[in-house]
Formats: C-alpha cells, sequence, structure tokens
DNA sequence: TTGAAAGCGCTACCAC
DNA sequence: GTGGTAGCGCTTTCAA
C-alpha cells in the first residue's frame, strides 16, 4: 500500500543528469540537449512518472482546477450548467470543484472563503439567491482570481457573466399569449432578490404595452416560485373567481402546481387560462396538458461560462454574453388550432 | 490585484517567535504556552490568516478533497448521488471533484489517473458501463487511496460499496405484477456489462420461479436502456403479435418509449400490458399512464457512500452495505382495482 | 515550552 | 546546455 510515485529527482539520478534538466525536459523547454529531452521522456515514461500537481500549485500559485458554485445541485437547469462547464474545462486539463449553497448566504460565504485558498484558478458561479452581500466574491476579485457569473448575476464590475435573454424570454411569451388572443395576462414572478426576475417582470410589461394593455394592479404576483407557493396562487385565484385568460410563470415547478389546481376545479387549460411557463423541465412535456415553457439552453450557457473562465485565466478581459432563449409552445398555450 | 494572504511567517514575525510555534498554536497542539497560543490564534484572526491548503497537502501527503466519478453527470440517479455526498462531506470539510465518463473506459480512466496523483484522498465511483478493465482503480488502492463503489460494482477486493438491492427490486417487482394477475412476463434488462443487470433477472427469475412459471426462450430481452432501443423492443412485439401481459423493464427511459409505442397502436397500458419500469425517474408519475417503478434512494445512497468515505480515510475497514428498494405502484400496472 | 532546520516535489533563477 | 540552489507554505523531528 501507499507506494511512492515516481518524482522528478528519481529520474534525475538515474540518469545522472539534474532535477533542473529533467524538470526543463519534461516541459518542453528549449533549453536542453534534444538528446537529453528524449532520454529524460523515456525514462519518464518507462518510470511511470506523473507529475505532481500539489508540488506544482504551491510552486507556480496556480493549480489546474476550477471551482464552481450553485445555489441547488438537483436542479435540471444547474446540472445542464455543470455538464456544459464540464465538457470545456476537461479538455483544457481542468478539474472542477463542485459546491452548492443551497441558495443560502452563509453557506455561500463559508464555499467561496474555501475556494478562495488558493485551491481554484478561478470560480464559475450563481449566486445564491439569499445573498445580498457580495464581498465574499470582492474578496476573490481582489485576489487575482477571475469570476465568472451566470444565471444570476451580482452587481460588480470585473468578472465575466453568461446569462440568457430574461426579457427577451418573457417578452416572447407574452407576445405568444396575446397572439394565442389574451388579453388580461398575469405575471407571476419569483420573490427572491434576484436580478432575473426583474428582467422577466419587465419583458412582460413591455410586451404588454406594446400590446396596449395596461397591467392592472394585482396582475403581477410576485412568491417563490415552488409548487407549493403556485399551488397557494392558484387557489387564491380560485377563490377571488379572478381566473385571468393567461398566465406567464416564472418557473415549471409553480406552474405545474396551479396547473393542477386549476384542472381539478374544473378550470380548463388552455381554453380558459392558457399557462406558460419558464427553464422548460425535462418534464413538461408530460404533464396533462404539456406545459409550454421557454427553454434556456443552461448547457450552452455552461460551455460559455467556461469559455470565458479559460479566458480569463489566460488574463483576457472580462466579458459579458447574453444567450437567446427559445420558446416552446406545447398544449397548454395553444388557444387557437 | 493579486494581494499575498497572511501566511505562518508573517504571524511569526509580528510575534517574534518561530514559525514552528504559530503552526502548533494555530493545530492545537499541546506543546504552547497557553499565553502563547491565544496571542498567536488573536494575531492569526486579525491578519486574516487561512492555512494555505496546497501547501499542507504537499506536506503531509493528504488533501482535504475527495473525487467522485459517475458515468453520466444529468441523470436524475447520479445527480442525486452527489448531493447525498455533498452534504456529508461538506460537514466534514471537504471539497468534491466531480468528474464524469460518459460512460467510456478511456475517459475513465484518465480521470483516475488525474485523481490519482496525490489531487484526492479518496474516490467515489460507478464504473463506466464499457470498462471490464479494473487496473486504474486496481492503481489507486495500491497507492492507498479508498476507494468507495456505488451503483455499480466491481470484481475488486479492497473497497467499499454501497448499491441498492436490485435482486429485491426486481423481486419485488415481478411478485406485484404476478399479483396483478400477469403469468407471462417479460423482462427487459440492460446491455452493458454492469453488475446490476444480473442481480435484477435473477430477481426477476426468481420470482417466476416461485410462483411456478417457466420463464419461456425469448422472454428475457437484452438492450441498452434507451429510449431508441425500447421503442424497438416495442416495435418489435407487435410486429411478431407477442404481447405479453407484463414487462419488467430495467430502466424508465426504455419503458416510457415503449409505452408510447404501445399506446400508439392501440395496446392498453395496463390492461393489456402491465408495465413497471425502473430508477423512479422524476417524470415517472406524469406518463400516461404514470408509471410504476423501483425507487432507488440515490440521495441516501450517496449519504451511505460518503460515510464509507471517511471512514475508510480514517483508515477504517472497507465494508459493504446494500440499501432496500422500495416498489412504487402507479397506473401503470395496476390491473386490479 | 520553544526554535532551527529539513523537506514535501517542483520551478526558475543564477552561474558556469 | 546544464547544474546548483533557493524557496513556494507548511509540518515535524531534533535539540536546546
Amino acid at each position: 500500500m501507499a507506494s511512492k510515485s515516481t518524482t522528478i529527482s528519481d529520474i534525475a539520478k538515474r540518469l545522472n543528469v539534474s532535477t533542473s534538466t529533467v524538470s526543463r525536459a519534461l516541459n518542453g523547454s528549449k533549453l536542453v540537449a534534444e538528446e537529453v529531452r528524449k532520454r529524460v521522456v523515456q525514462e519518464a515514461k518507462k518510470m511511470g512518472y506523473a507529475p505532481n500537481p500539489i508540488a506544482v500549485a504551491l510552486k507556480t500559485g496556480k493549480t489546474k482546477t476550477i471551482g464552481m458554485i450553485v445555489p441547488l445541485i438537483n436542479r435540471n437547469y444547474f446540472v445542464e450548467a455543470i455538464a456544459g462547464v464540464e465538457s470545456v474545462i476537461y479538455d483544457a486539463g481542468y478539474d472542477l470543484i463542485i459546491a452548492s449553497s443551497g441558495n443560502f448566504y452563509e453557506r455561500e460565504r463559508k464555499i467561496v472563503e474555501s475556494l478562495a485558498q488558493g485551491k481554484v484558478v478561478g470560480v464559475i458561479a450563481a449566486v445564491a439567491a439569499e445573498t445580498t452581500d457580495y464581498s465574499h466574491y470582492r474578496n476573490l476579485i481582489d485576489k487575482g482570481v477571475p469570476i465568472v457569473m451566470f444565471d444570476r448575476l451580482m452587481p460588480l464590475d470585473g468578472m465575466s457573466s453568461v446569462v440568457q435573454d430574461d426579457f427577451q424570454g418573457a417578452y416572447n411569451a407574452t407576445r405568444h399569449l396575446l397572439e394565442q388572443g389574451c388579453r388580461k395576462i398575469f405575471h407571476y414572478r419569483g420573490l427572491q432578490n434576484v436580478s432575473m426576475w426583474n428582467a422577466r417582470e419587465k419583458g412582460y410589461r413591455q410586451a404588454m404595452a406594446d400590446a396596449g394593455i395596461t397591467v392592472q394592479k394585482g396582475w403581477v404576483h410576485t412568491a417563490l416560485t415552488t409548487p407549493e407557493e403556485g399551488e397557494r396562487y392558484a387557489r387564491k385565484l380560485l377563490a377571488k373567481g379572478d381566473i385571468p385568460d393567461g398566465i406567464l410563470f416564472s418557473g415549471d415547478f409553480a406552474a405545474k402546481a396551479a396547473m393542477e389546481v386549476f384542472t381539478e376545479n374544473g378550470v380548463r387549460i388552455p381554453e380558459d387560462v392558457a399557462i406558460v411557463g419558464f427553464v422548460n423541465e425535462p418534464w413538461d412535456k408530460y404533464l396533462t396538458p404539456p406545459l409550454s415553457s421557454i427553454e434556456q439552453f443552461p448547457y450552452d450557457i455552461g460551455k460559455e461560462a467556461a469559455r470565458l473562465m479559460l479566458r480569463a485565466i489566460e488574463g483576457g478581459k472580462p466579458r459579458k454574453i447574453v444567450l437567446d432563449t427559445e420558446l416552446i409552445i406545447r398544449q397548454s398555450s395553444k388557444k387557437l388550432k
């Protein structure tokens, strides 16, 4: 057990050269005789040498590890984003340390602090919903650790970001509802302090305004986008007898729960109320009726985030990317045949 | 940018003590005067000192990082397992490096080799479907890096493992089908060289045998558990006019696809053929009809795996854990009212 | 109870 | 082109 691995000095001894020479040879430095280089490389291979990344990291101050922080690990959106990041950085020889904040500020802070201790060369993150104080991220930047934000932005300079175009997504979805003949369209937005809810509400309002419809008081509802809150919302509308002819939900979990309540109570979807969700969860297509939603291409977002990270590690300037979303139209919003 | 962080020697200088003393004080060694300890700790806090994990790792040969290898990152089962692992090791102060093999042997080998270079103190893994040569894992063990397998086992000694009880799961599911009155029950098993398919087939056969039913040639079908293969399977049965009254699928993706084909072709579920899947994917309940399946509690599996890992890192003996599954009965298999 | 010093494995500077 | 050596930040003998 615990057999020691070969080091450059093992190789150096065998070949009667210095460790410097071995190091240079292995790193493709020009300052080694071709003949020596060959012998070193060959011997290294023979001895099964592999560089110790820890030692390299300590010496150079740079690891080959990137950190990624997501609010929730078991949400399709984040899983896809992780997969996207992985697909890019893996080829570049990096590892991925993943941590989830559970949407808690305190946990996020601890994670960032832990990563800040030289463990990673960069951090890709979607901020926790709870977070309003960004100094932990600020510290990272000050330490020279580049950050790439995705999904949720932070009001902080000096970092790259890649997000879906929430405004455009909500705008298109609302337009679609209008085209289906809906006039009284409600919007269910997220509660937490996250930039995207605002962008979506703006998109909704803009589309309504462009259609010459005034969004009245009470048309926009603010709550967590959980199934529980979605259910409660539907019950509330039912109780008030105030059913709109269209609703744009800022999340599919809430939309799904509301749909169930409506159906149970004889409110037909989409005939009575057309519904569009957000995120395009994998199960949307299996709902009854299948739920229209806005696809955000999280895998692509992850890939772009990773590319920006690689770029930042190379010393590139921060950059902001906004990706288009796509409205997936299914039964739940199709009033017109 | 890139402000240097405080080191123990910074603290040592300020306090006019040696780095040894600082190190001891910070690590709670008994060999420091209480008064000195206090001053050191206080100064460390004041200077915002945080130990450099890289340096510690190089010195001690131990990181505070655990590696986790999954075949696919965007499968609910593995995502839940990851979440389970994370929930345990995080509290113990460990980080998680995650890598996915894509079910490819070559990629898995590279990942393991990369992790083997001292980056992690242990590896939690579910083997790639393609893998039949386990020497890369063998190397890890030889290096003293403990391994905990989950989901899929390896014919290798010296490692811990935690798996669901596939035999019992398949047995119960088959019993359930029998109780619904099914007699001609087919089994669709996975193709790849993975232990669990065998266990499931055995469970199926045992239940059939216990019911005094002979599993005839052609009743067990072997294929990848993908939607495409599931669809092809259903079409094949349809073409032969050989529809059984029950099918136990070893995966929900194949089951779902087959169900769609059956429904399109007028074969009623569960009246004509009762169907049970495996894994209990999150969307099972939304299918038409909702799909019965076997829940494997991947989150718990992840937690157990993490506990075994922590145990192994402490030098504990390897241990094998088998967790019960639970049959979730939905419409797709309910012939009896 | 404390300090000096070695050394984990590697890179890079300086000298030859 | 090559070797010697310092040192990254830390832990841990060994002496005092």
